[in-house]
DNA sequence: AATAACTGTTAAGAAAAGTTAAACCCTGTG
DNA sequence: CACAGGGTTTAACTTTTCTTAACAGTTATT
């Protein structure tokens, strides 16, 4: 069973805040909206949440403030600032009292979903930390948290779980990656149809490899999988 | 005793440098901040780090050069970029240097933490992967990492049990490999239906192996087997 | 020489892996 | 709300790998 995340929206643009909220709740997020930043810390005070996005240029009280106030008395909740743009100063003023991430207006509704999806999988899951996130090998270089697979200059689109399965194999280089891990981390299930799925992926990603001779992803039979560099 | 991590730092906005300074010796990270990319090659042949942080656009050299300067002193140490957002390109040819990582401005203090400490113990882990692997006998060479056996520069593929087999032999050329001690490494189980398969691998590597009259694989009645290289 | 344990070899059968394509399932869009 | 597109899973079929069986030949022992 997973928590639910209450977001804190505090934005004094009403047509703004109105449709953040409605996005956000439609998103699987309750979310209250407070017009200026005292509303939202006295809210804050009251309500318990779990995430909080501030406006910094807000009347009554800024977005840094409530930040500070909000610090004191939980140290770890995830704030998200949206900033208007070309305002440095925000950027470096907001890091000292501890923002988790920006935004710069204007920005996607998506975009801010998707930042703060981001930043809730990093704060509730500190093994998370382990992911080196750039990968060099034979001839390709693999950036596991834009998702791409890059040959000669050539940028390739993976999807997510063409990314996990390699990060695992890079992070396993020239080691077997045991399949029932792989499938544990991946799937986070061990099942016939899971690991059916993975041989797809192997499929997948071989013919991503086979640019580079001296790259070989081969099977060690009933084990697992192993990404092969030489030279 | 754990060692100390030095960082040196190369980042040109002064305001923005100080504060990740301020931010990382706070966390017990002594940090060097240099202005420019020059300076911070200067800085890096006179002391000794453990860390690179360099920013891409600065002044006099920029982060791509720094790196690739550093790579031909100390090709291990952790290098990380700091890069604004939206410079595709520059991403493209700059993780060719050898980059373990990278964080697109703006980032979050707590977040080039985390990639930090994650990078370290990484690199730290890393450091005893390597296992000889590849076999020279008679006119044969045998890669136990790709599980090819090659003669007359022709590859053959062998299967995994072909290949552990293949290496227990070759660690012990010349010498007796034990029945029991080759089924517990490669079966985990000495037992009747094990061994008479372990025989079925013999007369498969002697069929790939009756190529050089110099190579033999004999047997050592009641106690195992022997690769018998002469020349 | 007879017997029993051990080894050599080949083939059949079962399990695992390789591959391709269709089905399914979201999510964004009109 | 239907639709399209991309990503993922399921299905179907093929190939490879490993084990077991069957039978033949060897070696040690009495």
């Amino acid at each position: 069973m997973k928590k639910e995340t209450r977001i804190l929206l505090a934005e004094d643009d009403k047509n703004l805040g109105n449709i953040l909220k409605a996005y956000l709740e439609a998103k699987g997020y309750p979310t209250v909206l407070c017009p200026n930043g005292k509303i939202a810390f006295e809210t804050f005070k009251r309500d318990k949440f779990d995430f909080c996005v501030l406006d910094i240029m807000m009347p009554e009280m800024d977005g840094f403030t409530v930040a500070e106030k909000i610090r004191k008395i939980d140290k770890d909740i995830p704030i998200l600032f949206l900033t208007a743009k070309g305002m440095q100063e925000d950027r470096i003023h907001g890091f000292e009292v501890g923002a988790d991430d920006y935004l710069t207006k204007p920005f996607s509704m998506e975009e801010l979903l998707l930042r703060i999806k981001a930043i809730m999988r990093r704060s509730e899951s500190n093994e998370k930390t382990n992911t080196k996130s750039v990968f060099n090998f034979g001839k390709y270089t693999f950036e596991y948290n834009r998702q791409v697979l890059i040959f000669n200059g050539k940028e390739n689109k993976l999807t997510s779980k063409e990314s996990e399965l390699l990060k695992l194999l890079c992070e396993n280089m020239n080691n077997v990656l045991d399949r029932t891990v792989a499938l544990n981390k991946i799937w986070f299930d061990d099942s016939y149809f899971n690991a059916r799925s993975m041989d797809v992926y192997v499929t997948k990603l071989r013919k991503y490899l086979k640019e580079d001779p001296n790259v070989e992803l081969i099977n060690v039979h009933g084990v697992g999988f192993k990404l092969v560099v030489t030279k």
